[in-house]
DNA sequence: TAAATTCATCGTAAATTTACGATATGTAAT
DNA sequence: ATTACATATCGTAAATTTACGATGAATTTA
């Protein structure tokens, strides 16, 4: 099997991204929020600035959100893409895996 | 937010252990073939023996998949109750990732 | 008993991750 | 212009990951 398969790479580097108790826990705060600055996210959770900025940095490279500057501050968002692709990526996965063990 | 609450780092381990190429080639693997030794794997894989091992204890501990010795071989299998885990998990997740962003 | 086989573990080196404080950058307010 | 503010990036240390070959443990086979 080919482990530089596009589909794998994609499908572990998606896996990465959220794994990481940091990163989910920014997903579900900007899946819940309209506002999402990177301050917001910071008060909200025990971490430096620069830690969840990392975070956040990891998460934007994955495709799994989007920052827009707006005067001082970086809003973040989910990006509907990236989302897309976790869930087509999730759901392709669930349904490969048949349980085969008895 | 909590980093620690449960089913947030559950839903981490997850995707850590799905978070290499490697490993979601083996759960494939797994997923497809009845006979699943450690040498079967290694064999359709680029890595050495002692890697894939490695790999394989890593998707053991996220309790993703079983390991039954027998004789010299360790046959392994998908574990249900993980797949299951992991399906509910991540697809709640999904679920929860509305998108938010225009 | 001895040799061969299979897999796990050890030891280790290189790379990556994670966290933090400090600093740089860029914008808004004074 | 200066100050204040928000965020990104730098530098760095500790921990973890990933890979390999070598070795150990356990079970067959000869």
């Amino acid at each position: 099997m080919n482990l530089t398969d596009t589909s794998i790479v994609r499908s572990a580097a998606i896996a990465r991204a959220l794994g990481h108790p940091a990163r989910i826990a920014i997903l579900k705060i900007l899946a819940e929020r309209e506002t999402c600055f990177c301050g917001d996210i910071t008060e909200l959770l025990p971490l430096a600035q620069s830690t969840v900025s990392q975070h956040l940095k990891a998460l934007k490279t994955a495709g799994l959100i989007q920052g827009e500057v707006g005067g001082v501050r970086t809003c973040y968002c989910l990006n509907p893409d990236g989302i897309k692709e976790l869930k087509s990526l999730l759901t392709n996965l669930s349904t490969e895996l048949n349980d085969t063990c008895y």
